[in-house]
DNA sequence: TGCTAAGCGAGACGGTACGTCTTGTCTTCCG
DNA sequence: CGGAAGACAAGACGTACCGTCTCGCTTAGCA
């Protein structure tokens, strides 16, 4: 649909890479909450019309930068049963949410999206969704399998494990550990 | 250590009530992202130095204020089973998360934890521990009964529990319900 | 030094202007000492920033609307004698003194200038240097014309005609007025 | 009328004199732009309430306090004429006008007076018409010698004295000098 | 000796204005 | 026409003082 040329001057891939770089470098070192739309600019020297012109708030930038940077596919390559798949995501996620700059962006990102009802549509779109498809796809493979526990039904998995991470980067501020990962393993794909 | 009289006139308990509730209706009408403290002393009647005075941010007026309505203890009376103590919990806590102007209040708050630092730890001290300690109770009940399953160790059993009722209310905007109360209860306190 | 043209959107003249006139005119209705920046810039229709960006203080917002509506020159036109000159510069002095709004104004950009130290600079330099000068030019010729007395040297002449319309204006509150002409050119400029 | 003793406590002079001399003092320091009733009250630890009490402003204050200091009364002892009269009187004046002190204080308080209208009113019966009787008394004594000239009009005189007294204070800074005092006497009170 | 009355230090109150900051829009010139 | 620069209107921010109002406590004269 994009491949006939649009009119005008095409839009700057370097002002767009500055401004994302400029997000990510700025939100790291002074935190969300005095992050300004000025301040990006004038770190990516960029115009202020610009980034109004491509996004339509900072948290968007962030999105956008945080999605660029880490692509957050999580694996979801076959682990032979539904408990080492389990285990195969529920590491690839602790690591994540380990990583200090990309757990601070999550938070800013999660704060926003309760704040401003429009970007967290956005953001349940663009991530919390995207995350919730990779479990499915374990899950269905489980189920195909003939390996998954007849309960708790699937969407409740779900709320279980993404709400167990999230809580200890919102609540506790600890990571994602060992032995909580064992823990939900044991409950969620017993053995027996 | 406080009983002999302070010099100077004393706190006005009309102001204090006053912008209590002011607050809580200004958030309801126009939401967390919206409030102002401006418009708080404004719909108050009362002086803005007031509010800076008494409160370090336009959150920690919701949370004395959140504090004060719906006084938040949970009912932690003896059921006679860990399995029946926790239901009484966790259907008490999902009663309080439907109650629809107390879950956004939660939903401000905990953004803005993650925002403000300081009011993050003032946030976790004053309701997010409460909350744990009370669960708390249940479980030491339990264990003296005997009757607490061997893992999740206690901890944990609070990460899952709150983290699952904060996931579906950041989230997924769907409030806790009966079937995930049921799910809950079947992984935690098994039967058998 | 400035002819090439600034980058960025120039400054507006419609804002100067609109600030300069609301300044006077709240001036006038209010008096200085209620006079407030915030007031200015309403009635104005414009931002208060864009106040601060320009002007130093309510002060200097006077100060360049008095020199834009009265310039301030005073006639030094040959009248062929010291006498006449003096008579012609006092008369015209003492209009200008008699006008009561322009009055109200030096009334009260002398007193910023005591209370404000930097202010007091500029205007010193913006306005009574301005008029010393102009006395200046009448004494030079009448030197050249050798018809100046002896004494009063120079400056104390300047000292002793602007102390009086001063004091008359701060003091008494009486303007200038015929007698006074009459009496300083007679000791000043005396016809013997 | 006011001889019975008033019923209840006394006024108190012990904070009547911490009041003024904390006036004074911060005035000095900190220079009456920056002079707050707070500030005044703080430093005398004094309620402010006790300062609203007994002076309508921060200048009347320092109207009182200045009085106080220095007993404002110049010399009008009899000279044996006019012209010994007039210099001894020019010469008390440029003495007060010199010290550094009292000069910012009259600067102050004749800047105040011009912005409020009442002060402005207060500082003139208080402190101006006081000079210009006194004056007067040498003007009255010189009329009766036989030994004032026929013009300048006596009050003319007053307002080329003091005109030039305080212009010298307001708006050249330069403190009145010998120089200024023998042009104004060769003037006013010629020999022959 | 106790009562009444006003002054006292202290400090919170409702407000106003400050000067700064940020937002999102606009207006210019350059490439 | 996109983009950098930067001025613009709007308005919230947190601070400083304002002048007023309670407090509990003197400190006097009057009973």
């Amino acid at each position: 649909m994009n491949e006939g040329r649009m009119p005008g001057r095409p839009r700057s891939e370097a002002s767009r890479q500055a401004t994302l770089m400029a997000a990510l470098e700025l939100a790291a070192e002074i935190g969300y909450g005095r992050l300004t739309i000025e301040g990006i600019a004038a770190r990516a020297g960029v115009g202020k019309q610009t980034i109004y012109r491509w996004w339509p708030s900072k948290a968007d930038i962030l999105l956008e930068a945080g999605a660029a940077k880490a692509d957050l596919r999580v694996p979801v390559t076959d682990h032979g049963s539904y408990r080492a798949d389990l285990r195969a995501f529920l590491e690839a996620s602790y690591q994540m949410a380990s990583h200090p700059g990309l757990a601070d962006l999550l938070r800013a990102l999660m704060a926003e999206a309760q704040i401003d009802r429009e970007f967290g549509d956005r953001f349940r779109a663009a991530f919390l969704e995207r995350r919730r498809e990779a479990l499915a796809v374990i899950i269905d493979r489980a189920r195909e399998r003939g390996d998954l526990p007849a309960r708790p039904a699937p969407g409740i998995v779900a709320d279980i494990v993404f709400g167990t991470i999230w809580y200890r980067t919102l609540a506790t501020r600890r990571p994602l550990d060992a032995d909580l990962v064992d823990d939900l393993i044991g409950l969620l794909a017993p053995t027996s």
